[in-house]
RNA sequence: GGGCGACUAACUCAGCGGUAGAGUGCAUCCCUUACAAGGAUGAGGCCAUAGGUUCGAAUCCUAUGUCGCCCA
């Protein structure tokens, strides 16, 4: 009985179904291969406001593969779901929400504003991991965790306070990267630089009035010497503290020591000598401003200046930190805007004759990540790691392979960002995430602690304030490969799973959050957080442009989901992954191809279900081959199991995909198919059974085979073919290397290059296709035994009747005729073709003989190559030399018979 | 300024020492009882450039160019 198949593949119902079952079943815990040996992945927790986009995509279908696959090695499989609180991201959406209401987060307090981003979360927080079922993502959702659940925060204070014990956390008055939209410190690796066009002021700093007055530039205006100093923040000057030049630069060299009045300010402040001045940069002079600029900073600590901060966390001028004769002076600038604040200063500058010149200046300008805003350095007091001595095992990890990066390149850019690694700066001005559990008390004791304390242990005092500071996301995301499986609990979970096995992700987060898993899992597990780290190129349109929405070319993974189903998104992502990890162009083509391809598996199983008995369907032995095609099939079909398996062992997924493909349509539809279409319609019983027998088993295993990549698909065939368990937990097949038969492959390539060389002459003279054509094959031994065995697949694929083997030409005049190795075509059209069309044909294909066979001559009678080439390379050009020289003799033969 | 990567058919990319490949597109033919989301056939490439290593280089090395990333 034929099954009922539609005619095209309709994914909508069939994913959403099947995803329901697997979950209801809990397939995806580990617990179903208990006695498999454990395999994990955790995720790369998606920030908890996010929404599932192309990267995530093509993330996720990694992981999903190589679950898939360990899940059917019969590992004891667990990828581990969750999100990520996302301080900054997070509070700004909720913050965006309160906006509309036309109130701050200021108004509702911090418990109050709390509660609605929990609010939020609970409402909104989880689509992405819905999203995730969608894309068919095989995660243990009983095991999903959050970033600010109660196990992890107690994870993140103890990392604190052991820290803080170990001496490696510290507070310290710093510059940090400032937003001043975010009002929070971010960390270096969240500042984006980007060159801007600017310009550079130049500004006069008087020099301060004393006796003996050397000859400098005089300005008449002023009446004495001053030096013009070169910036690109004008404003900062009022923070300045002193002018620095270059000790070897003869032009200051008289200058050193002096004393300068600084503008507006009306500060003393000294010229000083330091290194780090480029004297090539503007004038040689520059203005150092330890409280707003790093270099400066450094210099401050160096040379002990005063730092004077003037701004406050909005980015407005303030006072508070000036003398009070300076702060009288500046009175006008309080409370103005940092970019206000400079047209002001410059236009008072001027006014006064201070303002040398102003030029044209490109310099890179570091934003805020989250919010584009420009970052401002900033003096405050923030808590960092000292990153030493957790940089250096963690960089050994890596030197002794312990971790391993796949694409291997990765490992260098780590290494490099580890060796110049700055301490982190882990606090963060904001309310949402883990508040930093330290508390101050009035009597100058600071306590750190994991329990919440009740009194000052010094003083007694109750009245300790905890600091208001939370952590950086990242703080907490570093420990997730151990903190999701119980730590600092010593669970069962953890014992089981940790070190995980594979980390997959973009390059992009490398030094986020890659390097800072393995430090702290190194330093509080004493083993690495996983053994291997997979680097996937991004996800780009198909011009090559990241996906933005400014751009307006973000391709949204869903809406493609529902247009062509989940299998044929992943599939298109996967097969696009190049060996090198280049970055990923996503186009409608790909994307259309691999839908086509679902469609192709979808057909090739329902002619299997029409032209197999039902009961047949269900038989799962291995068959026994009797034809040479069904050889044939089973040793391609063995190959591809044996490729694949190497491939997605080495991480080359791109790879194993096209493999997949190239067997599926290339050799099943294309070849096997076709094939079997004759025994199928034959009158001989044993001969239909056992191709039968083949088609489902052949079908059944690249099933399997697909399944990692394909998951929905793959288990609604599967089914459909009869099955007393899920495809999910079905095992993975392996190769029968003693099915794989080069001498078979070989037989039915003459098959396949005489059925090639008979449609190209038909096609080539216009013979239509419901024509029946005579064909007469010349050949001997093993081409003439094949080729005799085969006189009914030709009929039927080469639209062929009356086909004779023999072994010799005779006299064929009328006919049009072909070479292919150990097997000359005549194709018998008597009066049909055009003598001089033919010969034209033929001698083409004699062109491009004498090519090939001249570029091997060439190499023969180099006595270099003979003699130093391996033995086999020697006699494998002679064989294929021989072999050409027998082709082209018969076409020249050919051609002069045509007269 | 330092580093990394890419440059192969019109397009997107594989291949990474021994006869240049795929998909799409194009051209021609075909609605042949799995599939027109399909089948068949064909055209199309001094593998960026210049040196070097090698018997032999798209493949390894060294420069150069163009483009793209990362870090300072």
């Amino acid at each position: 009985m034929p099954q009922e198949l539609s005619k095209t593949y309709d994914p909508k119902d069939v994913e959403q179904r099947w995803y329901k079952n697997w979950e209801e079943n809990q397939y995806f815990k580990p617990e179903v291969n208990p006695k498999g040996k454990p395999f994990t992945i955790v995720i790369p927790p998606p920030n908890v406001t996010g929404s599932l986009h192309m990267g995530h995509a093509l993330d996720e279908t990694i992981q999903d593969i190589i679950i898939r696959y360990h899940r059917m090695l019969g590992d004891k499989t667990l990828w581990l779901p969750g999100t990520d609180h996302a301080g900054i991201a997070t509070q700004n959406v909720v913050e965006k929400e309160l906006k509309k209401e036309g109130k701050a987060k200021d108004d509702l307090g911090r418990e109050k504003f709390l509660e609605k981003v929990w609010q939020w979360k609970e409402e909104y927080g989880g689509t992405i991991l819905k999203q995730l079922r969608r894309l068919g993502a095989s995660c243990d959702w009983s095991r999903e965790r959050f970033t600010l659940d109660e196990g992890l925060s107690n994870a993140v204070k103890r990392e604190f306070v052991t820290l803080y014990k170990e001496g490696l956390v510290y507070r310290g008055k710093r510059l940090v990267n400032w937003c001043p939209r975010c009002h929070t410190a971010i960390s270096d690796i969240e500042v984006d630089y980007e060159t801007k066009k600017g310009k550079l002021w130049h500004m006069k700093y008087p020099l301060e009035k004393t006796g003996d007055q050397r000859p400098g530039t005089r300005d008449p205006k002023i009446g004495i010497d001053y030096i013009v100093v070169a910036t690109t923040r004008p404003e900062t000057m009022l923070g300045d503290t002193a002018v620095a030049v270059n000790p070897k630069d003869d032009r200051y060299k008289h200058m050193a020591g002096k004393m300068l009045v600084l503008p507006l300010v009306g500060r003393k402040i000294p010229i000083i000598k330091d290194e780090f001045v480029d004297p090539e940069f503007g004038t040689g002079a520059v203005k150092v401003t330890p409280a707003h600029d790093p270099n400066d900073f450094e210099m401050g600590e160096r040379h002990n200046l005063p730092r004077v901060n003037i701004l406050t966390e909005t980015g407005s001028i303030q006072l508070k930190e000036f003398a009070p004769a300076e702060a009288k002076n500046l009175k006008k600038y309080d409370g103005l805007d940092r970019f206000k604040a400079r047209k002001a200063i410059v236009a008072d500058l001027e006014e006064q004759g201070l303002l040398e010149k102003i030029d044209d200046y490109e310099n890179s300008v570091g934003h805020c990540y989250r919010c584009k805003t420009l970052v401002e350095p900033y003096l405050s007091d923030q808590w960092y790691v000292a990153v030493k001595k957790l940089v250096e095992p963690a960089i050994k990890a890596v030197e002794e392979g312990k971790i391993k990066f796949v694409p291997d390149r990765w490992t260098k850019v780590y290494i490099n960002w580890m060796t110049n690694l700055k301490d982190w700066c882990i606090s963060r001005q904001l309310w949402w995430g883990h508040q930093i559990p330290v508390w101050y008390c009035t009597c100058g004791e600071i306590i750190v602690s994991e329990e919440t304390p009740t009194k000052c242990p010094e003083c007694g005092n109750t009245k300790i304030k905890q600091d208001p500071d939370v952590f950086d996301t990242w703080f907490s995301s570093c420990l997730w490969p151990f903190s999701t499986l119980g730590w600092p609990n010593k669970t069962d979970d953890l014992k089981t799973f940790y070190p995980t096995d594979v980390l997959v992700t973009g390059y992009d987060i490398i030094t986020f959050w890659v390097s800072r898993m393995i430090m702290m899992g190194i330093h509080f597990m004493d083993d690495v957080p996983f053994r291997t780290v997979f680097i996937h190129g991004l996800v780009r349109d198909k011009t090559g442009k990241k996906m933005s929405k400014s751009l307006g070319n973000v391709v949204d993974p869903l809406k493609l989901i529902g247009e062509v189903g989940a299998d044929a998104l992943r599939f298109a992502l996967t097969v696009l992954i190049t060996g090198q990890g280049q970055d990923i162009k996503l186009s409608d083509d790909k994307i259309k191809e691999c839908r086509n391809f679902c469609n192709k598996i979808w057909n090739v199983s329902r002619f299997v279900m029409m032209s197999v008995d039902k009961d047949m369907l269900k038989e799962d032995a291995v068959p026994i081959p009797k034809s040479l095609p069904d050889k044939w099939i089973l040793s391609k079909y063995n190959r591809a199991v044996k490729i694949v398996r190497q491939e997605l062992d080495n991480y080359s997924f791109g790879e194993a995909a096209r493999t997949l493909y190239d067997f599926l349509w290339g050799d099943f539809c294309d070849w096997y198919v076709e094939l079997s279409k004759i025994p199928l319609n034959g009158s001989d019983k044993k001969a239909k059974e056992a191709t039968q027998k083949i088609l489902v088993y052949v079908l059944r295993g690249t099933l399997k085979l697909l399944h990692p990549f394909m998951p929905f698909i793959t288990e609604e065939i599967y089914q459909k073919l009869g099955a007393d368990k899920t495809l999910v937990l079905s095992a993975y097949p392996e190769a029968d290397e003693k099915m794989i038969d080069e001498k078979v492959e070989a037989q039915l390539e003459v098959l396949q290059n005489t059925i090639r060389a008979i449609r190209n002459i038909r096609a080539e003279m216009n013979v239509s296709h419901s024509k029946k054509c005579k064909a007469i094959l010349v050949a001997k031994g093993k081409e003439a035994g094949v080729l005799k065995d085969a006189i009914d697949y030709i009929n039927v694929l080469a639209s062929a009747e009356g086909v004779e083997v023999k072994g010799s030409a005779g006299k064929i005049e009328q006919a049009a005729s072909a070479v292919v190795p150990g097997v000359q075509v005549f194709i018998p059209l008597a009066g049909l073709i055009d003598l001089d069309k033919e010969k034209e044909r033929l001698g083409k294909a004699a062109d491009k003989l004498e090519k090939e066979i001249a570029q091997i001559d060439k190499r023969l009678q180099n006595k270099n190559f003979v003699d130093k080439a391996p033995k086999e390379a020697v006699v494998e050009a002679k064989n294929r030399k021989a072999e050409l020289e027998k082709e082209s003799k018969l076409i020249q033969e050919r051609i002069k018979a045509l007269g």
